[in-house]
DNA sequence: AGCACGCCGACT
DNA sequence: GTCGGCGTGCTC
């Protein structure tokens, strides 16, 4: 018996094993199984088919052990899979590695041990002596990591190997369990005192310990031990919290073995069972019209865009739409994009659903995500799941609904690595699939959602007054230009804004400042001889974090110290340019001595805790101005925040994208939502330079159908989507020339098919990341066009460029659909 | 992705 | 002359 296997790994096909006798009883489709690939490594593959045709031309290695008694992906999922390798153009294996939590995917590590008794006949090199020096030191298995970390070599596996040859040393490839169950610690009662008089003895014997005696009726009355009825277990944690009591006191009644303590599994996703939820708040009634017209909407449309105005109330509506499913026994999905998955709307829906939901996020622990995957295979408490894009591959037994909330993020779609899906779209596909709804909400919905609306492919329901009649923010534009002419601009605050924010703080009210860049500032410049500092691996400036005082790269991470003089010609001349937000902090604290400022983005939210407390500090007052980048902009509603600042929409206007007017509406519009919630009305101050730019015309007058029209009418003209699909393909490699020709080179192969439709090749504005010289060639492809076959014969051009083998060091990737 | 093989420059 | 760098090809 044979099984095809996938592999976690970019191959483009299945690799086939041998199956022992032993395993061919039990080995199914949908099992992980350990297998040996090359050389040495071992990985965790899945099991797409079994059957008994021999393979041609390679002997089979045989699978190490099957891990799984059941199935751990159904076919849905591989179909969905499958959907996703096909329109996204990538590889089963990269989708395996996207979709299984790392927990469930188990990776060989090398290791090495230094053999006790070994003499060595000759003398040994230095680097070996440090090698056997350091080994035998460990006493145990060191990873070759480890080793190579250690004698500061970049790769010992021939030192290894030598060794390895004279006996020194012995190395194995270990497979360790990274999930291992959680346990807690119970309590109960001796079963031995289980008859009244030996319970009264108990008692007697602890007359003087008050406490002990306290814990024990505790004990006894909670559990129902003696009634024998209706058990309810109790662990030594809950008993320590409700008595009021520390460890010690519980240990001595175990030392007394009058209690004794055992291990219980329990998930990490369970909840307390003291947790209550809370009834759902009724509709409103303009809720209630909408979510009518959702419910007529679904009966004809699988898909229905929800446009509603930010404090519209869209999630009440969303809660009743979940409620309603989970009450035919189906699941719902709930897609939030990355950033904005905040405890305020796990809070809300917690509320409802208590033990119901579960929260799937790159923030939550490996064992809790591999628990909640468990968990669904199961059917067990998955009935709502809430989650960002890579939820959409989790294995949903029944689905009812989907909600992408914000469905215009560009987050849902992932752009590296491989697979370059976008969530929104797979959520389309896996409803489809399973017979389910989708809900996409927006205030500012996607011009690709909004055209499928509007052509009728999707419903659309409209909700344009914000709840409880909260009027929408007053939007002032403060024109930059003039300001700097008549120089009134203080730093880079304009009159206006220092006037609002001013204002507020009289009031006590609170301010966020929206600027979406962060660092200090995104280049220093030598004033002497105008060097920039630049990254070594990639073609842009290093950005200036006045706070860690580094120049760092934000896009292959690099950091090294701010030098005190210029690198070039020696001067102490390097001064900042430009602004991100910790420019803006600094400002606010020059000009605002008394106000306490926090800021929000990527630097300072480094865990979910850190973030957390920057929300809660900002939402209890005890910081009342919040400088953040986009972050703030998502999901988190505050009470007392009457001012947000705009501190450069023009930033974001001009960048080079199709895209650039969309994006620049929906974040500066969704910003300016954060504005006035409660109470009195808020105000938003646009600081640009363009004031009469339409776009930011369109953000004052809160004018969304104004900017779709004028969208609408560039992509057309322009030949974008939705009139056209795009597909980004990427040649990169480390030398330049070599990948210009290549570029070329597939260039005019794809003209000869596709004519007009392709554009390119471009050097794109970072032309080089990670040293990898980058090219891109786009294809644009009419609605109408076979995109299915389109891609093929793309993807076929590129394997015959590779073919030629004159370009051996480049590589190339789609991207399809674009963000 | 990782690992081996093979070819070229910097050391003894 | 060898050591060790990286470019190239293969993995059931």
């Amino acid at each position: 018996m044979y099984a095809d296997v996938i592999l976690p790994l970019a191959l483009a096909s299945s690799y086939t094993y041998a199956v022992p006798a032993e395993m061919e009883e039990y080995i199914q489709f949908g099992m992980r199984v350990i297998v040996p690939f090359g050389k040495s490594k071992i990985y965790t593959a899945i099991v797409l088919r079994t059957h008994d045709v021999s393979p041609e031309m390679v002997e089979p290695k045989d699978i190490m052990q099957v891990l799984d008694p059941e199935p751990i992906i159904t076919k849905e999922q591989l179909d969905l899979w499958q959907w996703i390798a096909n329109y996204y153009q990538c590889t089963l294996g990269e989708i395996m590695k996207a979709a299984l939590p790392s927990g469930l995917k188990l990776e060989s590590e090398t290791e090495v041990s230094y053999i006790e008794d070994y003499e060595a006949d000759h003398v040994l090199k230095p680097k070996e002596q440090a090698a056997l020096d350091y080994l035998s030191a460990q006493k145990k298995s060191v990873p070759l990591i480890e080793l190579a970390k250690h004698l500061e070599m970049k790769n010992c596996l021939p030192l290894v190997k030598n060794l390895m040859e004279m006996g020194a040393v012995a190395i194995d490839e270990n497979v360790k369990q990274k999930y291992k169950p959680k346990k807690e610690v119970y309590v109960t009662l001796n079963p031995e005192l289980a008859d009244e008089e030996k319970l009264h003895q108990v008692f007697d014997g602890l007359a003087k310990a008050k406490k002990q005696l306290h814990i024990l009726m505790f004990y006894l009355n909670e559990s129902h031990f003696l009634s024998k009825r209706d058990i309810k277990e109790i662990s030594k944690k809950e008993l320590m919290e409700r008595c009021d009591c520390n460890s010690t006191a519980i240990k001595s009644l175990t030392d007394k073995k009058i209690l004794v303590t055992y291990d219980k599994e329990t998930g990490r996703t369970d909840l307390d069972a003291n947790f209550r939820t809370q009834a759902t708040h009724p509709l409103s009634e303009v809720q209630q019209k909408a979510y009518n017209e959702i419910a007529e909407s679904f009966s004809t449309k699988q898909t229905t865009l929800l446009h509603g105005v930010t404090s519209s109330g869209k999630t009440e509506i969303y809660i009743h739409l979940i409620q309603e499913v989970i009450k035919s026994g189906k699941q719902a999905l709930f897609l939030l994009p990355e950033i904005a998955l905040t405890t305020q709307i796990t809070m809300r829906l917690r509320r409802v659903f208590g033990a119901q939901l579960c929260v799937y996020h790159s923030k939550f622990s490996d064992a809790e995500r591999v628990e909640i995957w468990n968990n669904m295979l199961r059917g067990k408490n998955c009935q709502v799941v809430l989650g960002v894009r890579s939820s959409v591959l989790l294995p949903f037994k029944d689905l009812g609904i989907v909600i992408v909330d914000e469905e215009h993020e560009n987050s849902y779609k992932q752009y590296d690595p491989a697979p370059r899906y976008h969530a929104r779209d797979t959520a389309i596909v896996l409803a489809l699939q399973k017979k389910a709804k989708v809900l996409l909400g927006s205030a500012t919905p996607s011009i690709e959602s909004y055209f499928n609306a509007k052509s009728g492919k999707f419903g659309l329901v409209e909700l344009t007054q914000r709840h409880e009649g909260i009027q929408l923010p007053e939007i002032i534009i403060a024109d930059t230009k003039e300001a700097y002419r008549k120089k009134e601009m203080v730093q880079h605050f304009t009159p206006q804004l220092i006037k609002e924010m001013q204002e507020a703080f009289k009031h006590g009210e609170q301010v966020i400042l929206f600027q979406n860049r962060r660092g200090f500032s995104p280049y220093i410049q030598c004033s002497q001889c105008a060097y920039v500092p630049r990254c070594s691996n990639c073609d842009v400036s290093l950005t200036y974090h006045r706070f860690a005082n580094l120049l760092s790269c934000h896009y292959c991470g690099f950091t090294f110290q701010m030098p005190d003089k210029c690198p070039a010609c020696g001067n102490p001349t390097l001064s900042p340019h430009g602004f991100g937000t910790e420019k803006i902090e600094e400002e606010v604290k020059e000009i605002f001595p008394d106000a306490k400022v926090a800021r929000l983005d990527l630097d300072t939210a480094t865990s979910r805790k850190n973030f957390e407390k920057i929300i809660s500090d900002f939402e209890s007052g005890e910081t009342n101005v919040l400088v953040g980048t986009q972050m703030i902009s998502k999901g988190l509603d505050f009470e007392r925040v009457r001012v947000v600042g705009v501190m450069n929409a023009d930033m974001m206007l001009n960048i080079a994208d199709f895209r650039a007017c969309e994006r620049t509406y929906q974040l500066t519009s969704q910003v300016a939502g954060r504005a006035g919630r409660k109470g009195r009305r808020g105000v938003v101050v646009i600081q640009t330079a363009q004031p009469d730019h339409p776009v930011i015309l369109q953000v004052k007058n809160y004018d969304y159908k104004g900017l779709y029209r004028s969208q609408i009418n560039e992509r057309y003209q322009f030949h974008y989507p939705p009139y056209y699909r795009l597909i980004c393909i990427y040649v990169k490699g480390k030398d330049n020339d070599k990948v210009g020709e290549a570029a070329n080179a597939l260039a005019t192969k794809l003209r000869s098919v596709f004519n007009e439709r392709i554009y390119g090749p471009d050097v794109p504005p970072v032309s080089r990341i990670q040293n990898l010289n980058i090219r891109k060639i786009v294809l644009k492809l009419e609605r109408e066009a076979d995109i299915p076959a389109s891609k093929k014969i793309a993807q076929e051009i590129i394997n015959s460029i590779i073919g030629t083998g004159n370009y051996k060091s480049v590589f190339f990737h789609c991207d399809v659909d674009p963000a």
